[in-house]
Formats: structure tokens, C-alpha cells, sequence
DNA sequence: TTTTAGCACTCGCATGGACAGAGTGCTAAA
DNA sequence: TTTAGCACTCTGTCCATGCGAGTGCTAAAA
């Protein structure tokens, strides 16, 4: 389909207006707006014709044109200005990632906290590694006789813990040894293989009669798995109340209800590679959403990390503007964690150690 | 004030019929509810005396009564009766508990959401201890020369971790000496403790020239701090849309707003001792709250530990039902925190261990 | 003194008509 | 191809009307 750059330019000038102000678009306000030369009439006829291409429709007979889903789709693909990112909310976001914070989950979850406070909107985010999640180091840290943390490096850098407490008495020895075992037998095992064999194997090996290697074991499988289960973290839900078409409590809650599913948020579609994804209404394929939009930025941390950080809002809102902030962010995450895996937190927490 | 058994009678059979309907309550329907032996004119007496007492209203001059806040109130305080947990709820809460979970966090997590689930009410909670939080004991985990990680088993009984990289070179026999020095020197000691001088004390005896021991002390403050920042968990903030007193979103948003902020849930209220406290519309404190109610069950785990756990709602809710299942729930929770601390949550995990 | 029947009264809410305003679509001329 | 002009359509508001629910009051009954 080919449209003229007039057309082009009033379909433009429709959504951009209707974005800012919620309320149909007249051919007279255009005419305000755009000073094309061209009379309201002429507007009216290009409106008329937009409107049967099917990217402008109109609420009713004698009222002004909204964009449809596919003539936002049309503004995003080929209209809209590359938004950009202000000085002020630059240094806002800058500070925002300069705050300490205790390890990746909490980094994401403040970029994600960020990005609800920059754009309005509620934000989700969730971080995955590429492949399966293991092992890289075990320590047992003994602190009574019926009592010792199990301490876990996991690939994806993050380190889980468990306090366990036992009936039966366990050594200092006992731990240390059956510490060397599990570095030995179980580093880089994904969950699948840390097989009952396998664990049986080490039991015999550091001759233990109380159970504690499986129980050991029986952990470490539970915190494989729930790596796997990807967390999602969503900021701000609330802030989706602020705009107009979720005066509708009954829309409102649909969507509300949705993010608060992590199953569902975890099926959204993410980018291909790094970038940002738009999904207008319709496009979106779960039912709850075919009136909203979501916009998602996925960015790339190295050493095996990635995730994305989105945010879920009416299908009338300033993609550029969205787009921009949610890859500035982005970016600025996979900086902050590649930084952390590498310099160190440390640096935070070094700087202010004496107030 | 005196009110005779009849007014009683008629007070808790209008709130109890606004609690299910929504509807103000008329003379009539009373009159077939309540089988007094008495004609509709009489009941509006009543009626009309308990409105003048303050303890019900009508919306408008010919509409039925609606309860008023201290109606409320005195039919928490005398009239409504022992709510009672059905042997499905009992065991739905029995069966929430069951599922494995991970850490004193997480349960806290799942009592909150069990509520939320049994009460469709925003359900928040909060753990923690009297006194100060302080270290129990260290451990520094060697993984490789730039990089380790601490683990701090706190008095709560919670352990926290962080992965540390650095640019200078740490050996494990280093990290093994400061361990050990942390835990001579450190065990016991509440934040503000953690001075400068001791810090600088420690870096001295253990020969660090890097400032590794810095490095640490400031992870060490950190968690503390964040410890000592208690951590609200808010379950189904959505399922307060469902109600219809928060149909209108302005005022849907101003409670959820409120939910969303920790800091101010923080200030809610709690019993002073093991029980349920309930709070009123204006009995509340907080503005947000003022035609809302609050009921919060408050229960110790032993071992220095102790929390709340409550719901947020529209003033008309069933105030004996949700209490007692908060109060169930309380319990349960307790119990399992209770247990988890003397028999471990290995227990959990030692069961399913093949699968 | 308390209860009750009866009735007038009030108020909310739904319905329908009238009207103004906004904006379009169409026609005929430039 | 553009435009001026005008008829037409639809919304939103206002007002009057009527209905129904429920009360408050009065005067009689218990």
C-alpha cells in the first residue's frame, strides 16, 4: 500500500495529538496544528481516506479520528522521531542506578522500579541466563552441632543460601569433607543430572549414616530448580489507574490481574537481540492485553546474563518517548550488572564505609 | 450509653445484611430477616433512635440504613460472633503450608498470599525482631583470587550473602584469618557497633594492606541496615478492585498507592500482643486509609522472632471471618516458623528427594 | 406506654424530549 | 484537486415526568 507523504504527515500529526490529549482528533485542529496550506476540507478527505486504509477510525459518525492498532503500527515503524532521553531524566536514571543495591535481583528490580517512575507506567522485568543454570561452588558452613548453612555459586553469579537445622548431629569434619565432595562430584551439573545414583555415590564416599548428603543434596536441587523458575518483578501497577482508559475498573483489572501472574508475564515475547519490542492491542497474544500495548527492551550483560525490562500501558502512548527511556535504561543496567560481575559491588560499599 | 437487646438485635442484623448485599437495609427486609414478632413501623423506631446514636445512616432521606463507622465498632466489641475457619479453609491453609519454601522470607511471602487468597482482601505482612538484629557468625568463601563471598548468619535467624569481586588479589588463607577475626570480634554486635575504630582494629590485626577488611565491614553494615529496614511483603493488591466500594479508581488508587509504599505500611498499627486488632475508616491514622479498614493478627514465632500479617479493605467486610482466618493463618505461620527454627527446613526438602 | 396501620412525603433513578455544539460527508463551484 | 458551504448525525446536557422504595409522622389500637 503506498500512502503520500501528506497523508503520511496527517497521521502523524493524528496519533501525536491524540497521545497527548485523549480525545479524537477534528480535521479542524489538524488544520491548526499542521499549517499545510491546505483548507479543513482537504484534511477531512485525506481523513476519510486514512480512515479506509484502516488506520484512523472514528467513535462514532460525527466525531473526530483515532488511530487504530495498525495505524500506530504504521506511526512506529515508519513516523516516529527517534524520542530522546533529557538531561535531567539522564541524570535521574544515572543516580537511580548509583544508589546501592545488594546483588542482581535488586539491581533489576530497581531498574524496574526506575523505569515505572519514568514512563507512568507499570514495569516488569526478569533476568535469564542462556542455557541451564548450575553449580559452580559449594560451601558448608558449620555452625552448630545440628546446624549449618549451605552456601551455593551459581553460574549466574547470583549465590543462594540455606539454613538447615537437623535432629542428628553433624561435625565440623563431616561438613568440610562432604563440601570437598560435592565441589568435586556436582560443579557444573545442571538440576536433570544430580541424579539419585550420583548423591547415593557421595554418600557412600564420605561414609555418612545420617542422611545429611541427601538432605544437602535435596536442597541444592531445590534451589537449581527454582533458578530455572524465572523471577519477574513488577514495579508500579498502580500507575496504570492514572490513565484515562483504565477508568474502567473492570479493564483496569484485567490487566492488573495479568501482571500479577508471573506465569503469564514470563510468556510475553521478548526482542530477537538486543533492542525494543513494541506490541500494539491486537498484536499482543494474550487476551488480557489486546487492548493495551507493551514495549520491551532487552539488553545483554555478558558473562552469560541477559533479561528484559519492559512496561504494559494503554495502546495510546508516546512509543518513542517509551522506547527511548526503556532502552536507556536497559543499557544502563547491563553496564551496572557486567561492571558488578567483574569490579565487584564492592566499589559501592567500599566508598562510604564510615557513616 | 445504654442500648437495649432489641436495638442490639437490629444493629447486627443491618450490618450484617449491608456486609452481604452492599445495599442500605430497609425496615421491611429487617422485618422478614429478624422474625421479631414486631411490624415495620417498629423497627423504624429502632431504627431511627440507632441512627440518632450514631451508629448507622442513611445515604439520603428516603434510602434504607447503612452502618456508620462506630456501628461497626460496636459490633466488633459486642455483638458479631466467633467467626469460624470451615474444615476446607483449614485445610486449604494446612496444604499452603505444606508447599516447600525457601527461607523464613518466603513463608512469610506464602502466609501473605494464602490470605489474600482466603480473605480477597490486599494482604500484607511483616517479620520482625525485638531488639537489634546482630551477626551470629561469619564466613568468608574463597572462590578465586578475586573474588568471594560473605555469608552472615544473623540472630534472626536469616543469612545473608553477597558475592564480592575485587581488583586486588585476596588468598584464601586471608579470607580464612578474617573470618576468623570477624567472628571473634564481631558476633553479637548490632550496627551502630560497627565502628571505625574496630574495623580499623581488625584491619591491623589481620595484616590487610588492601582493605579488604574494609571492603567487608561495609557489606557486613549494609545487610545489617537492610536487616534492621524491616521488609513488608503485599499480596493480591488487585483483589481490591473486585470490591465495589473501590469501583470509583480515584479511590481505588489512593489505597494502593498506600499499598505500595512500604514505608507507610510501616506505620500501621499492630496488637499489643498475640491477637487481632481492627481498625475502623476513620479509626485509621493514616489519611489514606480514613474510609477503609485494617485488621492485622499479630503472632511470635519464639526464638526473638514475631510479625504481622493483615489485610486491607472496604470498612464493610465480614469482620468476624476475616479475623478468624488471619488469626488461623497467624497461627499456622507461627508454628511453621517455630518448627522450621528447631527442626529445620531440611525436613522439607528430605522428603522428595528423587523427584 | 408501646405498637401498629396508614398515608403523605422525599429522594433517587430511569425515561424521553428538546437543544446546543462539534464534527463530518457531500455537493457544486473554483 | 481543492474548497466553501451546508445538511446531517451523533453526543452530552438539561429538564420534566413518572415510578418505586422507603421513610417519618399521626392517630388509633393494644
Amino acid at each position: 500500500m503506498e500512502i503520500s507523504g501528506r497523508k503520511k504527515l496527517i497521521l502523524k500529526a493524528v496519533i501525536e495529538d491524540y497521545v497527548a490529549s485523549a480525545e479524537p482528533v477534528s480535521s479542524k485542529a489538524l488544520q491548526g496544528r499542521l499549517d499545510l496550506g491546505v483548507s479543513s476540507a482537504t484534511i477531512r478527505n485525506e481523513m476519510s481516506e486514512l480512515t479506509e486504509l484502516g488506520l484512523l477510525e472514528q467513535p462514532h459518525t460525527s466525531a473526530g479520528r483515532v488511530p487504530t492498532a495498525t495505524g500506530y503500527r504504521v506511526y512506529v515503524n515508519e513516523l516516529m522521531g527517534q524520542g530522546d532521553v533529557s538531561r535531567e531524566e539522564a541524570a535521574e536514571i544515572q543516580q537511580g542506578f548509583d544508589a546501592p543495591s545488594a546483588g542482581f535481583e535488586q539491581m533489576v528490580a530497581d531498574a524496574s522500579k526506575l523505569t515505572n517512575k519514568l514512563t507512568a507506567l507499570p514495569s516488569y522485568a526478569m533476568q535469564t541466563a542462556h542455557g541451564a543454570v548450575t553449580a559452580q561452588r559449594f560451601e558448608l558452613v558449620y555452625v552448630d552441632d545440628h546446624t549449618f548453612i549451605i552456601v551455593v555459586l551459581l553460574s549466574n553469579k547470583s549465590v543462594q543460601n540455606r539454613l538447615v537445622t537437623l535432629p542428628t548431629t553433624t561435625k565440623a569434619e563431616t561438613l568440610t569433607k562432604l563440601a570437598a565432595l560435592f565441589n568435586a562430584s556436582f560443579t557444573g551439573l545442571a538440576e536433570p543430572e544430580l541424579t539419585v545414583e550420583r548423591i547415593a555415590a557421595t554418600e557412600r564416599a564420605a561414609g555418612d549414616v545420617n542422611g545429611v548428603t541427601a538432605v544437602i543434596a535435596g536442597f541444592v536441587i531445590e534451589i537449581l530448580m527454582q533458578t530455572k523458575a524465572k523471577r519477574t518483578v513488577v514495579s508500579g501497577a498502580t500507575s496504570l489507574l492514572g490513565h484515562p482508559e483504565f477508568h474502567d475498573v473492570e479493564r483496569a483489572r484485567r490487566v492488573l490481574g495479568y501482571l500479577a501472574n508471573e506465569q503469564e508475564l514470563l510468556r510475553l515475547p521478548a526482542p530477537d537481540s538486543d533492542g525494543v519490542k513494541i506490541m500494539i492491542g491486537p498484536e499482543n497474544l494474550a487476551e488480557e492485553l489486546r487492548d493495551s500495548s507493551v514495549v520491551v527492551a532487552k539488553y545483554d550483560a555478558g558473562d552469560n546474563m541477559q533479561g528484559i525490562i519492559g512496561v504494559v500501558g494503554p495502546t495510546r502512548m508516546d512509543y518513542g518517548k517509551v522506547a527511548a527511556r526503556l532502552s536507556y535504561i536497559a543499557s544502563g543496567l547491563a553496564n551496572m550488572l557486567a561492571m558488578g560481575s567483574t569490579l565487584g559491588s564492592g566499589e559501592i560499599a567500599g566508598g562510604d564505609l564510615d557513616e
